[in-house]
DNA sequence: TTATCCATGTAAGAAGTTACATGATTGA
DNA sequence: TCAATCATGTAACTTCTTACATGGATAA
């Protein structure tokens, strides 16, 4: 699954420009998927080419022109066969669990920084798919509502064992502990050598 | 934060070779960061040109030859550096949520089957970061709880809510709407044009 | 005997992002 | 007056994945 098969599938829901596409994509997925205009517009370009999208120029005054896709048949259909295909795992890149991994490195104030504004941001997100989980169609209904549960069940989570990446005390022992095993600069190894 | 910043907060936590950080990155990272060798291997021979890295070379009969890195204090530093520039938003590509919010495309068997599929696999995993989390330092335990908090509401929220998705009944009725509305192949648009 | 583990690396290519170019309109 | 919205597009670049090359040891 690509950039085309996001813009099938959103065409789906009825035409749309471009950049019709790229706001509902920021409304309704931007949690779980993502595309910038400069995928965008490539890629429905090369859909209409393989016809699988119909185009309409629309002019328009006190705006600039506009170019409306609209699904074919064929792109339908190809729509079809894409999402028939069995999805691949999720794909998720989280510098924030990779930071709190390390967050012995760091000064624990800074980590609590950082957790205030990811509660709070997720609790801005949260608020707008709540408005959303209202209505639409019932697959619309169920995908917003999987996004309010992982945001909710995040700042749950987050809220009740913060203290694990927090405490000043532990921090420390923590770090003395890996001076003593781990980060020595060099030619201290031994173990897992010559087996 | 790219490859290069993964190796060195392995490498953080103790020595390793290209191979050992990619296991270690399966098993405790997996789920919200990953890498694969082609990136690992030039990654890990970049932060060693950079001074970043030390690599010291074992050779071992009965299995090849083992390259194993350790961090410098200027690895270190470069570490906590990129540990202290705020961590970008978490980047999500699911293509099951996609597929999901096309569901009225597919069969509901089908759907049915991909939403029992899910919820076996984020079984499995969820019973591997329990085994994880209950050792490690509390940074590693706090990131495991965060996988399994996030797994188990999957889990659930799928279990709870996939009637949306799959009842056939609803499926028709959407299937029926959006032929009245919106894919008509070509030349009906009428509204939003000519602003 | 077949597959998997160990172990490193390169090259080609996919897929996407960022930054730029262009420019009127509108709201703060 | 400054920023944002609307609107499309290209080019350079980054980043990562896939596939390949190599090959012994071991477990099923």
């Amino acid at each position: 699954m690509d950039v085309k098969t996001l813009c099938l599938g959103v065409l789906s829901m009825g035409e749309a420009s471009g950049y019709e596409i790229k706001k509902r994509l920021e409304d309704g997925f931007s949690h779980f998927y993502d595309a910038s205009f400069g995928s965008i517009y490539p890629a429905l370009n090369r859909l209409q080419q393989e016809g699988l999208v119909t185009c309409a120029f629309e002019a328009q005054s006190k705006r600039p022109d506009k170019k409306v896709y609209a699904l074919t048949a064929d792109g339908k259909l190809a729509l079809v066969r894409e999402l028939a295909t069995p999805p691949v795992e999720d794909r998720i890149r989280s510098e924030f669990l990779v930071t709190m991994l390390f967050a012995d490195l760091l000064p624990a104030g800074y980590v609590g920084e950082l957790i205030d504004q990811r509660i709070a941001e997720h609790g801005r997100v949260l608020a707008a798919l709540t408005d959303k989980s209202c209505d639409g169609t019932p697959a619309q209904r169920f995908v917003a509502g999987y996004g309010e549960a992982m945001y909710a069940a995040a700042i749950k989570y987050l809220q009740d064992n913060r203290h694990l990446v927090e405490s000043e005390a532990l921090l420390a022992q923590v770090g003395r502990d890996r001076e003593e095993n781990g980060l020595t600069p060099r030619g201290t190894r031994t173990r897992e050598a010559s087996g």
